[in-house]
RNA sequence: GCGCCAGUAGCUCAGCUGGCUAGAGCACACCCCUGAUCAGGGUGAGGUCGAAGGUUCGAGUCCUUUCUGGCGCACCA
């Protein structure tokens, strides 16, 4: 009967089974188990069928390794975009896919052939044979990886058909590339031509860059004097006239590809220079004439004239040692670093050169056989000698015939074939290529321009800026090469003709085509050409040459440039899975603007006339802390297991989220660690929302949706239902947008500020003090299962698991999926005179903090007086108190500021603690305030 | 070297078409609550807006240069 009256047991304090500590490293695989045993992504495309599709497409990550942050990073933005279409009511049917054929794989595998000793023995089998034991063993590593990747992807709670994911290598994949293959090569955008690659002599095969390791190495550095064809344009050039026959000086240290020199290379906006060097009339750059004759050694040097690089081209010099004639042409390669700033040009020899070749329509000219030796059509002293021995064998014949200006021996890293350790050559070869200048048969417009058109016109960027990225690239992109030389991946269908030309048509790559879908790319390996050619039927091929005899054809060896399978999945996967096309979207990182992005575009605009895709969404890359990119060898890489094992994949998730994913993203353990925090305040938020509707009646959405709307305007319910609903609207729209953090930090600030600041710290009273029945209590659980509901949803992309915790809690064990679900959809107005209650608010706060002074430490202590000289906050009266969290407020129109009245003398209620004017003592002998002594019956 | 992007409080970021004393959140400090408690609330202190020029009545916001970092491309003849 004493003070000491204990009324708690008379509350209605919350209850909830909704864990404080979410556990997630251990509750997330349960969350998993329980998905996959619901087959959940059958169970939510069921839900949606014949609801609006939305057509999403996965880019296939590369099969090799673990999963790295940059995958978790993709895969969960990707996760959001799909699971965000779901909660809208599209029907998304998101394949995963991955990346199988290509060279890191076949040269990971053929690393672990060679520690097994097996490698010899491959090498003694027929070719067919050993590529097929290869290509095997690339299989099983491939698959071994795909399964390992795709775990550690469910891991990370992404959604989508594991169950039936695409693979490169996967026959019927195979040979809807092919079917792409051969629609560009019905619109006539498929050629043969020379290219230089990295070549190795020893191994006679050309290698990736991948293959080569680079090692120091000495070469002859020359420097070469090049005869000007006529002397008098040259001088008209620099303006004055030349009383005998200038050169043009080259620098090289690679003397043996001077017999495949075709033209020289200037830049056209340098300054050249015309000088008398040594009593010998020749042209360098000026800003490297110092240089220059430094290297000669050149003492006496007289500047006679000076030109732009532009002036010079066109000029005609003659070739030391072979009879032809060569130009200057202008490339913006040139350097003045080192060398004479005229760069000798053999496009058969070179990349640049190469290009450099094919612009100048120069012959793309490679006199070196696939041994190192020269062919016929070099002078006769060079005929048949190898390469390395030529080095010498020219620089004598230079200096015998005036034109070596002066040789030194120079040291450099230079690219040696990894596995004989012996120098590469860059030497041209036949290569298969995609033409984007060449008219398409369909409109006659070429790739480049389609892709262009496409990408200003018919492609949404997000960010915006990637616009500008791709068109620059596509204007300056060159063909595309296709081919490779090596035993893992999907064989380009090509034969040879008895006359040594190849043989190619759409019909005959439809025929292979066939095969390869019954029986895969194996086939190319184990069948013959008429095997493979049984569907084909010579008569009804427009394009078959003439008397095609299919017995004497021979199977050529190239295989695709993995860019060509990856970049035709866009059929391989949507058109043949008949998921839609195009896609609304690609997803990935900015590195892929040249890489999948554009390279599924042009397939795609050959075939179809279409781009894959209508909007592209990318992201940056992570860096570490300091801005610095991740890498192994600098130990700053985070590892996704450790992540997931220590903050969860929900914590990662809302991380991912939170990033400002168009530019590069700073990772880093500590910011795992205040995600979680934030976290920790979103699962608090909603465990104080579920706590709270422990005895709140079974209302249907609807219902509690009505309840909630009926309260009067002025009751912080319906504010608070006016904030859910522009907080719904406006996640929606960031979700839509691909906005994932305006998402992220709106229901976050919703969580922190508006319920756990302001609405529930204001509603706490009425919950736990008012009769449980009360209309004003069961009003306040209506907005809060409401609130539940909507945040349910909105989170649902970014945390499914903790999401559907939450439902379950709610909804019970046996709950529908959160997944089928779609967003509520609350129409509730915001009321702008909010802002005045909340702006009282916070003065009371600052009155309060104030009034320590006066030792009223406690705001239950307190009373507030707020000016209210319009009226504005008279209709809210009722509610002031509790949403500013003292015992009560009056309202005086004549005050100018808070005041804060001491309440302390005055009787506080045993119950509720407030000191509310109405506390007496009551017939159990205790200190009750009206509403509560009500709420106990006394 | 070329193209694109970024550089705002200790940290992560807002600051739209230039205009009131540059804003959040986290972290930090101090305080309250102890009936959301391995929780909750309040108040506060933090910034030469990478640097240097310039345009303007006025610039974090526009222009130029520069530094740092990232992506892509090229180069190593």
């Amino acid at each position: 009967m004493s003070d000491a009256r204990d009324y708690k047991a008379t509350l209605n304090l919350p209850k909830t089974a909704f864990p404080m500590k979410a556990n997630l490293a251990q509750a997330e695989p349960a969350t998993l188990a329980r998905w996959e045993r619901g087959g959940i992504f059958a169970a939510v495309r069921a839900a949606r069928q014949g609801a609006q599709p939305f057509v999403f497409h996965d880019g296939p990550p590369y099969a090799n390794g673990d999963i790295h942050v940059g995958h978790m990073l993709n895969k969960v933005l990707k996760d959001m975009v799909v699971r965000s279409a779901l909660l809208e009511g599209r029907d998304c049917h998101f394949i995963p896919g991955w990346d199988c054929h290509g060279l890191p794989i076949e040269h990971r595998v053929m690393t672990d052939l060679i520690a097994a000793g097996k490698a010899a023995k491959l090498d003694a089998l027929p070719e067919d044979t050993r590529r097929m034991a290869i290509r095997r063993e690339c299989a099983q590593y491939t698959e071994k990886v795909i399964r390992k990747q795709s775990q550690q992807m469910q891991r990370l709670l992404t959604l989508a058909d594991y169950a039936a994911p695409y693979f490169t290598m996967q026959p019927s994949y195979e040979a809807a590339t092919l079917e792409v293959f051969a629609g560009l090569l019905e619109q006539g955008l498929v050629f043969r031509q020379l290219k230089p690659v990295h070549w190795s002599i020893a191994n006679r095969t050309a290698l990736a860059e991948a293959e080569l390791e680079y090692e120091e190495r000495e070469d002859p550095s020359v420097h070469v004097d090049f005869e000007a064809v006529d002397p008098a344009a040259v001088g008209a050039a620099f303006g004055v006239e030349c009383e005998c026959t200038p050169s043009f000086m080259i620098w090289t240290t690679t003397p043996w590809t001077l017999p495949a020199n075709l033209a020289i290379a200037v830049h056209p906006r340098y300054r050249y220079a015309l000088v008398e060097m040594d009593g010998a009339l020749t042209v360098v750059a000026t800003e490297l004439l110092p240089k220059v004759q430094a290297a000669v050694g050149a003492s006496d040097v007289r500047r006679i004239g000076e030109a732009d690089g532009a002036a010079l081209l066109g000029l005609q010099y003659r070739h030391p040692f072979c009879a032809r004639e060569g130009r200057i042409v202008g490339a913006d390669y040139v350097t003045l670093e080192d060398g004479t700033g005229l760069v000798h040009t053999a496009p058969g020899h070179g990349e640049d050169d190469y290009r450099t070749g094919l612009r100048e329509s120069l012959d793309i000219y490679c006199p070196v056989r696939d041994d190192g030796t020269y062919d016929d059509t070099v002078p006769e002293w060079l005929r048949g000698k190898s390469v390395w021995d030529a080095n010498a064998l020219v620089i004598d014949s230079l200096e015998r015939s005036g034109h070596l200006v002066k040789a030194i021996s120079f040291r450099h890293s230079y690219p040696h074939d990894w596995r004989s350790h012996t120098p590469v050559i860059f030497r041209a070869t036949e290569q298969w290529f995609i033409g984007v200048d060449r008219p398409a048969r369909r409109s006659g417009e070429s790739l480049r321009k389609m892709a262009i058109d496409a990408v200003e016109t018919r492609v949404e960027f997000v960010p915006a800026w990637g616009r500008n990225r791709m068109r620059g690239m596509l204007e300056s992109r060159p063909d595309w090469c296709i081919s490779r030389q090596r035993a893992w991946g999907l064989p380009i269908p090509a034969f040879k003709l008895p006359g040594g030309a190849a043989f190619l048509t759409a019909a005959s790559v439809r025929a292979v085509a066939r095969v390869v879908a019954e029986k895969g790319s194996d086939a190319w390996f184990t069948l013959s050409p008429a095997d493979l050619l049984a569907g084909y039927d010579a008569a009804k091929d427009p394009d078959a040459p003439a008397g095609l005899d299919i017995a004497a054809l021979q199977k050529m060896h190239d295989i695709f440039d993995v860019w060509f399978e990856a970049g035709s999945s866009w059929h391989s996967v949507l058109r043949t899975r008949g998921i839609g096309f195009p896609s609304a979207l690609y997803l990935e990182g900015s590195d892929q603007h040249r890489g999948w992005f554009q390279l599924s575009m042009l397939p795609a605009l050959g075939v179809t006339g279409e781009p894959p895709f209508s909007a592209l969404v990318t992201h940056g890359f992570l860096v570490d802390r300091d801005g610095r990119k991740m890498s192994k060898s600098l130990g700053n890489a985070l590892d996704v297991e450790t992540l997931l094992k220590d903050f969860g994949a929900e914590v990662a998730r809302w991380w991912v989220s939170s990033a400002p994913y168009e530019n590069d993203i700073r990772i880093d353990t500590d910011y795992f660690r205040l995600a979680g925090e934030s976290y920790r305040k979103v699962r608090n938020t909603l465990r104080f929302l579920l706590s709270n509707l422990f005895d709140a009646p079974a209302w249907s959405i609807d219902e509690a949706h009505r309840l909630a709307a009926a309260a009067p305007r002025e009751t912080l319910d319906r504010w608070l239902l006016g904030e859910l609903a522009a907080l719904e609207a406006d996640v929606r729209a960031a979700f839509r947008g691909f906005d994932f953090r305006r998402a992220h930090l709106a229901i976050f600030h919703f969580c922190n500020e508006t319920l756990s600041a302001a609405y529930c710290a204001a509603v706490k009273d009425r919950l736990y003090c008012d009769a449980a029945d009360s209309p004003r209590r069961r009003s306040t659980q209506a907005v809060m299962r409401m609130a539940v509901e909507v945040l349910c949803r909105l989170l649902a992309p970014i945390l499914p698991h903790t999401a559907e915790e939450a439902w379950r809690a709610l909804h019970g064990e046996n709950a529908p999926l959160l997944f089928t679900q779609v967003h509520v959809g609350i129409d509730a107005p915001r009321d702008p005179r909010w802002q005045s209650v909340m702006d009282a608010c916070t003065a009371v706060s600052k009155a309060l903090e104030a009034a320590k002074q006066r030792g009223i430490e406690n705001p239950l202590d307190a009373a507030a007086i707020l000016p209210d000289p319009q009226g504005v906050l008279e209709p809210f009266a009722a509610e002031l108190a509790d949403a500013c969290g003292v015992s009560r407020v009056r309202l005086d129109r004549s005050i100018a500021a808070v005041e804060i009245e001491d309440l302390r003398s005055e009787p506080r209620c045993e119950r509720s603690w407030r000191r509310d004017g109405t506390v007496r003592a009551r017939t159990d002998g205790g200190m009750l305030s009206d509403r509560d002594a009500r709420a106990v019956g006394v």
